[in-house]
DNA sequence: CGCGCCCTCTGTAACGATATAGCAACGGTC
DNA sequence: GACCGTTGCTATATCGTTACAGAGGGCGCG
């Protein structure tokens, strides 16, 4: 008993090979008539319409994208902010008829899944620039679109100016009168492993980080704590400041994630260091989280979501040959609860510049 | 210029076709020679390695296998118990080189997505079983595996008896002395949208309240309380508790997943309400954050990586046409913090039976 | 020296579908 | 009655690759 193909069918049926792909495909291009006895006779062999991988060959297309992972996968599904994304991502795409292919950048695998992978076009989530698979994905010729890192030449590229966005939230903390800060962001795990994944958004980071300070400095502000979580989870950034609660020396903590923000909420928290009356807050991204927490999180909005929307359109634009219109992206602050004036300091100076 | 094919950089190192295919997938079946010749030709074409599409069709595999998802995305990656299955299941299928389609099972979309998926086989995650896009993957005849739900005759399936796991965590605390109950499980959300979502997983749910209160009738317990949440998230949990945590009418809380029992810890904290000390608190799956969580979370353990593991073995054995071994997934209950001895009753009777 | 064997490479024939052109039949129009 | 546009189906020619069988040359062995 072989499995029956359109050939098959079609010689059953009684039809040309041709008519039975119109009847699959093209209901109007064909009597009803014909269409139903084809169809019967299909399902009475078993046949449940035509390969998809022939079908790909002859068409010349897959109807597929694929996506590359910068980290791990469970990290990848831990980490709201790429969860937005790839929400934004694959819903532009399911309605666009296109399937989403995983392509995990694992070191295990070899990453001759590019090579092979049945796809239209690439989106590189994230990617380190010096990422083995990017020469890869590159040396397929086909449609890519970047988000965030790296970016490439010749490469359409979706993502906000992490600097000026990081920018806002210190000029809104620096209208609340704040004068000393605290930041937190993501370094590098001296234990092997966790490194590699950092160092993948470091980059990101980087420029949020040299945003902010440098929009403090503007303002003369210099007084300024970097601290460094291991991982961009709650429970790293909590403990990356636990110390530091202890005898905090700012009133205002910039944290590069709301992830990494939620984390200082749950360490301020713990300690009973009250945000926001002795501690304001304030993260970046706006993940769903972060209107839910206890106080609301002040965070930098940038929409994953539309990014991922954003991504989306740009590969179906190339893909349809339009010129991608490249929408911009808006980021703001948005002012919730974890922010407000600076309180009273006990200490002199330091009010002017 | 046209795109470089297989044949044109064969013409152009003058050898034949096959020599460029045996160049590029069996070095041995090719003096290195000839095959440095061949790889330089190509890349001066542009010539990135043979078709995938056309690759597929002539050797009739894709090596790339279909999940379907249940749930929209969005709440696809943010369960916690869902990504851990993903995990597991893309580790192993990534170590096979197999890559990894994703098919969102969303009401917009048509369900077309599963006729044209260019897939060797299915998997299917907790589905519906009267999903329609259920009867399209049987219709496909491809191997398929199915975790959970839905149970199809002939289908294999990956799951653990969530009745008698349960009836261990009921076990658990009727040992401690416990002897009146709450559950928190998943009710449909009144309002539309979340009750589809939470209809899909609540076979589930209601075999494990089964299994758990059918295990307290064993011990002539009956005094129990089920509360509904309306989403599997903390704050729908904290939400669906809090007006019985003012009153609280039993000893133990029994959550049908972990992420529940989380929100059932935040309750607690914020009504002051001592876990374990006043109420103890079992949850269900053991995902990561169970162990971190303040007091960390007594659970039955599924290990649903490993689920997805097996899941992913059971394909490849399929798809190898080996006899799939079906490892037994084990199941018992962590004690960790959130369980004590019942607290001293204050009331009569209610110790024997 | 001749035999057989390995190693490398070639020729042929699909894999299962669809684009395109074209052909027959039909009814309507002038 | 000749002409023409539709409708509904067929015939042909690929899409780009790999499986398979086999050819030719070099080399060891008897």
């Amino acid at each position: 008993m072989e499995r029956p193909t359109l050939q098959s069918v079609a010689k059953a049926a009684g039809v040309s090979p041709m008519t039975v792909s119109n009847a699959f495909n093209r209901p109007d291009q064909c009597s009803s008539d014909t269409r139903e006895k084809v169809l019967k006779i299909a399902r009475e062999l078993g046949y449940a319409g035509p390969d998809p991988a022939a079908r790909s060959l002859r068409r010349g297309r897959t109807d597929t994208v694929g996506v590359l992972l910068t980290e791990r996968l469970p990290y990848v599904f831990t980490d709201p902010g790429m969860v937005a994304f790839l929400h934004g991502l694959a819903t532009t795409l399911a309605d666009a008829g296109q399937a989403l292919l995983l392509l995990p950048v694992e070191g295990n695998a070899r990453h001759g899944h590019v090579r092979n992978a049945i796809v239209d076009a690439f989106v590189l989530a994230s990617l380190l620039p010096d990422d083995p698979a990017v020469a890869d994905v590159l040396e397929r010729r086909l449609p890519v679109v970047s988000w965030g890192q790296p970016r490439l030449p010749g490469v359409l590229r979706v993502g906000v100016d992490g600097a000026r966005s990081a920018a806002k939230a210190a000029q809104h903390l620096l209208d609340l009168g704040h004068r000393r800060f605290a930041i937190v962001t993501l370094g590098a795990d001296p234990d092997g492993d966790g490194g590699n994944r950092v160092r993948g958004v470091h980059q990101a980071m980087a420029q949020r980080v040299a945003g902010f300070t440098r929009q403090l400095r503007h303002a003369g502000v210099t007084d300024v704590t970097v601290l460094e979580a291991f991982s961009n989870t709650r429970t790293a950034s909590a403990e990356a400041i636990a110390r530091w609660l202890e005898n905090p020396t700012a009133t205002a903590v910039f944290a590069v994630t709301d992830v990494l923000a939620l984390g200082v909420l749950d360490a301020a928290a713990a300690r009973h260091v009250a945000v926001p009356a002795q501690l304001s807050v304030v993260g970046f991204d706006d993940v769903a989280e972060a209107a839910a927490s206890v106080p609301p999180l002040t965070t930098v909005s940038q929409s994953l979501f539309e990014q991922g929307a954003l991504a989306a359109q740009t590969v179906l634009d190339q893909l349809a040959g339009r010129q991608p219109k490249s929408r911009p992206i808006r980021s703001e602050v948005v002012v919730r609860g974890s922010t407000t004036s600076a309180p009273a300091q006990p200490q002199a100076g330091r009010r002017s510049r």
